[in-house]
DNA sequence: ACCTCCTGGTAGATACGACTAACAAAACAA
DNA sequence: TTGTTTTGTTAGTCGTATCTACCAGGAGGT
């Protein structure tokens, strides 16, 4: 029942203007108007009712035309975003391979929304390959190293081939999208396609274990069409070669 | 410079509507208001401008009162964001073992927004597990299996105790962060605390490799101040004695 | 043939978050 | 002291996305 009893939830564009205080402050000791504007990429006019509803809610003190600072809950809420932000970013960086730009910017739309659940898995996921370094070694080292994963890669360590399924009794049901018989289904194990390529088959949903029905290959054998997911979609040939399935679903 | 040239991007909400659609069309042959509304969970009356600005923009086919269906770039679309969600969903819910239903609630938020970038990596992860049995086993496992991860896990192969650093050159230099010497930097290793301690703490920043420098303890030795990040805070004895850390960084 | 109910559409309100343009207040310079 | 520049605020506009309340058109039933 306290005046500042949450009416206004904090939303993500306040969240992203509190994180930004946050290091503003960190860094330079204070934060202007103006570099909070440059920092989220706004223009001046769009931080002031911003920061005018955070003074409202009792996340920063907020002075017209003076310095903002965080009150002790800003500082909370905004040490809680940037260590998600933090930890989102180590995460895509490090573990899944992404560039650190385009790591830091998913993290920044991400990290507003996610649960505490998968934060904590998150978390526990890097105590894991801390307090494991062996652990860690084999399994990210295998999964960098895999030439699935990087194509530069080194070498696999024997693990994991060029080829799929490699010693593993579903070998012989593995083939091209492309040779399977008009009718026949099969589960997506992997698309070899790279580049342009690659990203319109995964925006297709052609991903890993979609269950894919070959239903008809065009006379001259090059469009075939598939159906996946109740849809119909058509492939040019090379592309349907590219995806590589388990025959018999 | 076709008429449907891209005035409006698509915007989450949007999207949502036609992977809403393609689940109503695919499940149940027709896409009526009514049910588009359920299962977004919105009212009927915000529905017919979503879906007038979708036929404006050229994604679905809509007489004024007959059933909507998707357009060929709608279905590409809607394609691409039901892909990613459920990529996303397992990802979260195999890989990192959150529940089935955040899974999915959270993958709702991040499939709009995640770069191509980010998804090829998630889409690398699942096929290298899928080409690598013997490495999914052996990281997931261990992953899955560490005591570190789920609470009731039998037992971790040996690679990875309840004690930290077992067996690395850093085992000497761990502590809990209530055992640094006032002044004295550390590095979080490991959070034991659990339930809502634990999210506290991740709250505050406290998450893995943050450098941490214990300030003050209290007289009566309870709450202790220490420095993350450049802002002071505060915890209690019985919070800081559960964050392991590395000294001396 | 008529009435009723269900479904869908429209209009107006609200909230957010951004923009531009014009204005006010310090800070600085001459 | 008196401009001039920098900085910040205000007011008005736009676009998105939601709501509520009310209206229209058909499908049934009687």
């Amino acid at each position: 029942m306290s005046p500042e009893a949450v009416a206004s939830p904090l939303t993500p564009a306040l969240e992203d203007y509190l994180e930004t205080i946050f290091e503003l402050v960190r860094d330079k000791g204070v934060a202007r108007v103006k570099d909070i504007a440059k920092a989220r990429g706004v223009k001046a006019g769009s931080v002031s009712p911003a920061l005018r509803r955070l003074a409202e809610m009792g996340m920063v003190r907020y002075e017209l035309r003076e310095f903002v600072t965080l009150s002790a809950e800003g500082e909370r809420a905004a040490r809680r975003v940037y260590g998600r932000h933090g930890l989102l970013t180590r995460f895509l960086h490090e573990v899944l391979l992404v560039s650190p730009e385009t790591a830091a910017r998913d993290a920044c739309v991400i990290e507003h929304e996610i649960s505490n659940e998968t934060m904590d898995r998150l978390v526990r996921l890097f105590e894991f390959l801390r307090a494991c370094p062996e652990g860690a070694v084999s399994v990210l080292g295998r999964f960098h190293d895999c030439p699935l994963v990087r194509e530069d890669a080194p070498d696999c360590g024997g693990a994991c081939g060029r080829r799929l399924g490699v010693g593993t009794a579903k070998e012989e049901a593995m083939c091209a999208l492309s040779d399977l018989r008009p009718g026949e289904r099969g589960r997506v194990a992997r698309i070899e396609a790279s580049g342009a390529v690659r990203q319109r088959l995964l925006d297709m949903g052609l991903l890993p274990d979609a269950v894919v029905e070959l239903e008809r290959v065009a006379p001259a054998g090059d469009p075939v069409w598939i159906r996946l997911q109740g849809y119909q979609l058509s492939l040019r040939r090379a592309e349907a070669r590219t995806i590589h399935v388990q025959r018999g679903v």
